[in-house]
DNA sequence: ATAGGGTTAG
């Protein structure tokens, strides 16, 4: 054009600026600004802020603050520029500064100040800002309300969160998908998943799949949008078979699953650990020909690990080669859950060769594989390397970790050092970790100095009088174990229900201990009856003395026969094929006689079976467990 | 000009 000789008009400048702005080009956005200097173009208001919006967005912030003192002419969009800017830039005083002396606030003003606010982990000053704006009678948009939706469920504030829903339908916003959208998951969030499917129901039903095919209107995006909230809020409240069914009905139903909501799916299917339905979405996925993102991939490598198939995770993880922190930390939190600890420290290493900076996960991942594999002295150095090398404050996850280290090599001193040197000892995790490597390495009297300690950081947590209760009865203290059991209910601490899952095609099915509702009930039971007898012919000796439970309140033998992971792999012998491994998924630690028994059955039906607990994974073959018997 | 979903750990 200049080559030419004709003379770019303001508008022409401005789509200049635009183009700058989206391509980040920082160099160009400055020659347009020079250029426009060096003909005399008379720069309003308009122009300045576009060349503004440039530079901000090409991180150039020296540059737009200049500008901005310099502009001859300022709109309340230029400050609105500023206040975003420098609330992004991190000045929080400085913008909130400005904000309070523009005379002519509109609500956009009011919309960055309270979302950058937000952004800035300042929520309690956002939520301030906003009681401001309602006063000041500022009337709210759907921009609005989506921040302030954000803003209740990032405080949890149900209350709020209603009140917002009043207005919305009181302004007719209702029907705007977005704002729907937010809803969904506002009430996801603050855990009222009735409320959210209520409003989903309510969705429109135009972005399905009836003649509507590859079309991706606002509603579209907002419909999908709010189907993806849904399933993840399945998934973040616990109920991950609601979650699935969503997603089967939205894969049956809409034109596009995204994979945005594929990654919240994965990622229920690995807290789950139902492996099937993740291959079929993995496969599912590939077909409808997305590539396998860094985000697919880690939730990918994740779910097949914890699910028991490692081959399967390094399967995605080489395939997607790509320098991505959480991508090896999956890998390598993957290789340590399956207890291939050197494997996970080597893996370790080769990332700090490829230049890869480990964050705070990658190092518990590489600390609990030094704690599975018995390496205290690599444990030692890398918690060490973490702390100097990489300036990373130990969290309690990492601490937890280093006790576990020292107690599982049988280091009691050590432990117990650590844990006052760290200032650890109001931690219930910790005493916990330390009393179970008192009952391992068989030191009553320092097991019975940590109960106490366990009891008067925890005396409400059932955990700790499980703990309590295993250990006596390991010491064959039968009465102290008894003691410790009417103080438990004395003091009113209820035990969690246990229970344990298995897939079997496209079904969950979930036991609870002495369950009957199943309706192969009475095949189950006379099986697992005929089992136990078969068992206890090759050594298999039920101890109902070992085995309070995470779980049960009763003990003897005929109650933890039906403990629900005994229900539940018989489930899957009956009705599952002599060569497939068994996979069951328990939502607290296995009891020593169900770990019994599974080892025995694994043995005498030559059959793999794979079960993970609360704590950790273990995989049955041949009469023995991967856990080595420590868990 | 302002927002609008996802990954690892626990």
């Amino acid at each position: 054009m200049q080559a030419k000789g004709a003379c770019p008009n303001q508008y022409t400048l401005s789509s200049v600026y635009k183009c700058c702005s989206f391509d980040s080009n920082l160099q160009f956005g400055k020659g347009v600004h020079a250029w426009m200097l060096r003909h005399g173009v008379d720069v309003d208001v308009v122009l300045g802020n576009s060349a503004l919006d440039v530079y901000l967005k090409c991180n150039a912030f020296q540059y737009a603050e200049r500008l901005f003192e310099l502009m001859d002419e300022r709109d309340v969009v230029s400050w609105n520029i500023m206040i975003g800017a420098y609330l992004r830039f991190g000045d929080v005083e400085k913008s909130l500064d400005m904000f309070r002396s523009l005379p002519c606030k509109d609500v956009v003003s009011w919309n960055t100040i309270v979302d950058g606010l937000m952004q800035c982990g300042y929520e309690r000053r956002a939520l301030e800002q906003l009681h401001c704006m309602v006063e000041y009678g500022t009337e709210f948009s759907d921009v609005t309300f989506s921040i302030a939706l954000i803003l209740a469920s990032s405080l949890s504030v149900l209350e709020l969160g209603r009140q917002l829903h009043g207005m919305v339908l009181k302004r007719g916003f209702g029907s705007d998908g977005f704002t729907r959208s937010s809803l969904v998951e506002m009430y996801c969030k603050c855990g009222r998943i009735d409320k959210a499917s209520i409003i989903l129901r309510d969705v429109p039903l135009d972005f399905r799949r009836k003649g509507n095919v590859g079309v991706t209107s606002k509603e579209t995006k907002a419909g999908i949008v709010s189907w993806g909230s849904m399933v993840s809020g399945y998934v973040w409240n616990g109920k991950y078979e609601d979650g699935l069914k969503a997603f089967r009905l939205m894969v049956r139903e809409l034109v596009v699953v995204d994979i945005r909501t594929v990654t919240t799916v994965i990622s229920a299917c690995a807290n789950v650990g139902i492996l099937d339905f993740g291959r079929h979405i993995h496969a599912y996925f590939q077909k409808i020909g997305h590539r396998v993102d860094a985000y697919v991939g880690s939730s990918l490598i994740d779910m097949y690990s914890k699910c028991g198939s490692l081959d399967g995770a390094w399967m995605i993880f080489r395939q997607i080669n790509e320098p991505n922190v959480i991508l090896w930390t999956s890998m390598i939190s993957g290789c340590s859950l399956q207890g291939q600890g050197r494997q996970a420290i080597s893996l370790f290493e080769e990332m700090l060769n490829q230049g890869i900076r480990p964050n705070e996960v990658t190092f518990l991942g590489v600390l609990n594989a030094c704690s599975h594999a018995g390496l205290l002295d690599e444990g030692c150095k890398y918690f060490r390397m973490m702390k100097d090398a990489y300036c990373i404050n130990p969290g309690v996850e990492h601490c937890t970790s280093m006790v576990d280290l020292y107690g599982r090599a049988g280091c009691l001193t050590e432990t117990k050092n650590f844990i006052f040197e760290n200032g650890l000892s109001h931690l219930t995790s910790v005493w916990k970790s330390f009393l179970s490597s008192c009952r391992l390495h068989k030191n009553v009297e320092m097991g019975k100095w940590v109960s106490d300690m366990l009891l008067q950081v925890a005396p409400s947590d059932p955990g700790s009088y499980v703990l309590l209760s295993n250990m006596c009865a390991s010491n064959h203290s039968w009465d102290e174990a008894a003691r410790v059991r009417s103080l438990m209910h004395q003091r009113g601490v209820k035990k969690q229900p246990g229970q344990s899952w298995i897939q079997l095609k496209d079904q969950i099915h979930t036991f609870v201990m002495g369950d009957r509702s199943h309706h192969q009930d009475k095949e189950i039971y006379s099986y697992l009856d005929t089992l136990i007898g078969r068992l206890k012919e090759i050594g298999y000796s039920p101890d109902a003395k070992l085995v309070m439970q995470d779980v049960e309140e009763e003990q003897g033998e005929v109650l933890i026969s039906h403990h629900s992971e005994k229900l539940a792999v018989v489930f899957g012998i009956i009705n599952t094929a002599h060569r497939l491994p068994i996979r069951i998924i328990k939502n607290l630690r296995i009891c020593t006689d169900c770990h019994n028994f599974i080892k025995h059955v694994s043995q005498l039906l030559d059959r793999e079976i794979i079960v993970r607990d609360i704590h950790r994974y273990h995989h049955f073959n041949h009469g023995s467990c991967s856990c080595e018997d420590y868990w």
